[in-house]
DNA sequence: GTCTATAAAGCGATAGAC
DNA sequence: GTCTATCGCTTTATAGAC
């Protein structure tokens, strides 16, 4: 079913599918030639390094990804509800509800998980740095925002071992439903967003009637 | 290292124990047989079922334990929060602070985790059940209480996930001592449960001072 | 750059002696 | 109830032809 040639892109996306749906250990190389359409052996040629460095590539990837399609939309103008909510569709989408793992879960449990420690740590970080900016622009205190940027991402991750451990997807669907009202509590409505979003040079929104009243 | 013979008790431990920290596919025969001081084959006359049977045991072994260490207390007569403290206390030593998974996150990432689904979801229905029972003692609205619970629970396995993907035990530190306030946010303060303590026919509490006063 | 063939080790599981 | 020995299969990885 494989097509014959793949691009490097296309490659790893294909390794992710595998190393998602089936954890580390599960990946096999066996699974992976057949999802590639490469010979097991033709895969060294592209990872030297064998099964590591893979997995390795695929975090990248889906650091790169996350970089575009989540944490520079929680950094944009939009209110912040709505760039929560936006977050949340992408992850459903990314985790099938839950029915696939990302990466962090799936080295979590794995042997010599402490190789991709560094890189999964880096790529948290990075998604707490942009929840807690965007829970800021809503009007919460910092510590406070960085404390609910946190929980969010712990309740996605759980969501995720629940849906797979249970095989029922209700968990993931109702945490996302919930997740934007429980992190944004408590918080001025949009009042210091806008403030923030209408004296930004980079704000690509209509200015508002203040400029032509 | 191993001792000579173990009770089919302690046998179960030692098998949870590989299982946890190891995962499912790394759980391998040999590295229970070295856990538990047994030849490999040996291993086959207490579990004819094979590595299947060995997880289903320690699943069903981690309910009873849980039943007892967890389920029960928080059904007690402990003020809530006493109650919410002292499982968040049980919980950081079961889990090691995150550096030890649970059964449920071992499944979630196995081949075949259909096998277990079902015993994990009972495990969670009950541990759920149990603690919207706690939050509505604590004067929480019953959906209000559920909705918290499954939250509860979701962000105990994501903590697990983000301390063993970063090998970091912050975040599962951090979240046991946010999660009381957290589930709590709003509650009747002693008023509810107190008033069902008071009254109830298995109550081991002293009496208040109506009865003397 | 992909392939066939194969090495070397590990896997879960079984047979049968004691 | 535990053992040694082994089966049949899968694993990661490599060698070398094309």
């Amino acid at each position: 079913m494989p097509q014959a040639t793949f691009s490097r892109e296309q490659l790893v996306e294909r390794l992710a599918q595998v190393f998602r749906r089936h954890g580390y250990e599960g990946a096999s190389m066996t699974r992976i030639a057949a999802a590639t359409g490469l010979g097991r052996a033709s895969l060294y040629h592209h990872f030297p390094l064998g099964k590591e460095q893979m997995a390795e590539m695929v975090i990248e990837a889906t650091r790169i990804w996350f970089e575009e399609k989540v944490f520079v939309p929680l950094e944009g103008n939009q209110p912040p509800r709505q760039r929560l909510s936006a977050m949340l569709a992408v992850l459903s989408d990314y985790y099938d509800c839950g029915r696939m793992a990302g990466m962090p879960l799936v080295t979590a449990v794995c042997e010599d998980r402490d190789r991709f420690a560094e890189s999964i740590r880096s790529f948290y970080a990075r998604w707490i740095a942009t929840m807690t900016q965007l829970l800021t622009d809503a009007g919460l205190a910092r510590d406070i925002a960085a404390r609910r940027a946190h929980d969010g991402v712990e309740r996605i991750e759980g969501a995720v071992v629940v849906v797979r451990a249970t095989s029922n997807a209700y968990a993931f669907v109702r945490m996302a439903e919930e997740l934007p009202d429980q992190l944004l509590a408590g918080a001025d409505r949009a009042a210091v967003w806008t403030v923030r979003n209408r004296f930004s040079p980079l704000s690509r929104e209509p200015q508002p009637a203040r400029l032509t009243g």
